[in-house]
DNA sequence: CCGCCCGACAGGAACGATTCAGCCGAAGGT
DNA sequence: ACCTTCGGCTGAATCGTTCCTGTCGGGCGG
């Protein structure tokens, strides 16, 4: 079936130089005379050749990859992290390889092992749980390989990461909530290891202790993080009787609105809705959605800058890049 | 700095055995002894050994991995489809590199010439333009990586496929604005080579002829296919005075509807809004969308199915999927 | 005119895993 | 007791590039 793929020596018999000229050539154009080029290149073309990127990376023992292994890439938080990536990422010429983990440790250790006999450059990731992840990436960073953690706070000194600071997300939600009177707070969240939602509610629960009234917060805990289950839940969350409820993020606030509505619930009347991350269709929603914005392009952009330098093997100190989150307000939790 | 990556060859003398013993442990672990297996894996714990995979494909000339390469990864309905695909494949221990070509030509160029560089196994693509990706396409083929097109559909039958019939769903769309009374319609479309949208615009238009009164159809062209350019054309759409529109996907639909809300228009009423994809979010909008559903999950299953069966290089016969398209109206559209 | 230097190219040794042919020793058949 | 067989293992050849070392010829200074 396969033609006999064509390989660089093939190509130097046939533009009549040597194996090594056709090397220059693709790698080091400069040095080599104009006259060798076009022969070499003309007989690329006619050959059909393309260039081992397996052989290549075996010799040079780096590739130009660097691997994206997000916690939901349905998310368009999490897309629109990508999209900084990318963006950031092509301007200096290297290749994103997204991965999805799912939230899923096992997946994410298939895919980081599959990175490691890649030998990516680098790699970005929003690990699943710190504990899993922690080994294995300090194993990476031990080989070589530069790792930036994404929407991960400072934990240690000795990485980079970039992050916004999700305690203090949800305290503006929760000091809003209290603020338009809300008094019994549902705080809906997901598997129990999720950093990031769990610090929400640590942010709620402090916003709610500056109270002088009583607030009384219930915990909701979804067996994963997406609008479905958001809207499945919704009995469950009438049960405990909010008069608001904060979302650890916005596809699940999404998923709870619809059920709210469906149900005759009056948002923000007779309930207060607040999600996170501000997706683009927070404010699209039903009733538009108050939301805990995080600048997710500048996110992406943020990691992909501190991986590439960090590639780049200068005398690299690590740094942490905090963003601020922001609240915007709609109608989900207008008083 | 790499504290010397251990290869192969120095497990093989920690463990006092050959090299070519350690890659049958690796490879064929069933035809190794037990006491064999365990002293080699011990050897790999203790040196913390990954394998070389650049090393390993270049020997074996092929990889597990898979490319999938969709037009716009921020998408709800891509992301979807990424779902569905991986899935299938994790099952058949493939590894998915997912790479976003954002509508751009070039982009996607890049992508395919690093997967082929990479010799994946096989690729699935949502191609731009079909002009541009044509030759490259036949080309990977002839190197006999294996081709399935998402959501493109059947052009030729020398290529496996998988598809909506957009024509169709047009029809469906147009059909229903017909049904509900409406004459002036806007189709809201995007750069003008995106196929699908093209066929989502000639669906409609058959639809309209159908129709014993006279109806008119304006089309506006957009620079782009998301929500932001939905929203700001509103002002553009409103000059043509429609009763109806149609855009050629959700996200732009729903970007419209923002736009058509804040200034003050009654949707359905005034105006009946229309989208396409069925994306989770849909149903959840402000007004919720009617929409012409794909199914996505469905159609990256069917692609990856396929991909694997040509892989698999059994006498494979070059087949193409189509799904059918199915209206689902909502509160934007009733009468 | 001779030697030196320099640019342009040729050639070959890695890189690390795979795989195949071959080897060895034990078990089984005659 | 000898030959065969077979499982289990070894070692070397191999994949396609890269990059370093060598060679060659021409230009230039002495």
């Amino acid at each position: 079936m396969a033609p006999k793929s064509v390989g660089i020596e093939e190509v130097a018999r046939h533009a009549g130089v040597s194996l090594g000229s056709v090397s220059h050539v693709l790698n080091h154009p400069d040095r080599v005379s104009e006259a060798m080029r076009e022969r070499v290149m003309a007989a690329i073309d006619e050959l059909g050749f393309v260039r081992n990127g397996s052989a290549a990376r075996l010799r040079a023992n780096q590739s130009n990859a660097i691997g994206l292994v997000v916690l939901d890439a349905g998310n368009p938080f999490f897309a629109e992290v990508g999209r900084g990536v990318e963006t950031t990422m092509e301007e200096h010429g290297y290749i994103v390889m997204l991965c999805n983990s799912n939230g899923s440790p096992q997946r994410e250790e298939q895919h980081l092992r599959f990175m490691e006999e890649q030998r990516v450059a680098g790699l970005l990731i929003t690990p699943t749980t710190a504990r899993s992840s922690d080994t294995r990436l300090a194993a990476l960073r031990k080989r070589g390989v530069a790792v930036v953690l994404v929407d991960e706070p400072v934990r240690r000194q000795n990485q980079c990461s970039v992050a916004v600071d999700d305690v203090r997300g949800g305290e503006l939600a929760g000091a809003h909530l209290v603020d338009v009177g809300r008094r019994r707070i549902v705080y809906v969240t997901g598997p129990d290891d999720l950093r990031q939602l769990d610090d929400r509610r640590v942010g709620l629960a402090r916003a709610v202790e500056k109270c002088s009234e009583p607030v009384n917060v219930d915990v909701l805990r979804l067996p994963a993080v997406n609008s479905r289950e958001g809207y499945r839940c919704v009995d469950e969350l009438l049960a405990l009787h909010p008069d608001a409820v904060f979302c650890g993020n916005d596809i699940v606030a999404l998923g709870v609105l619809r059920g709210l509505i469906e149900r005759g619930v009056a948002v923000p009347d007779d309930v207060a809705l607040v999600g996170f991350d501000d997706i683009e269709f927070a404010g699209m929603s039903a009733i538009p959605l108050t939301s805990v914005r995080q600048p997710a392009f500048g996110i992406g952009q943020a990691a992909a800058q501190l991986l590439i330098e960090e590639c780049n093997g200068r005398p690299h100190e690590h740094r942490q890049v905090s963003f601020e989150p922001e609240l915007i307000v709609r109608q989900s939790s207008r008083a």
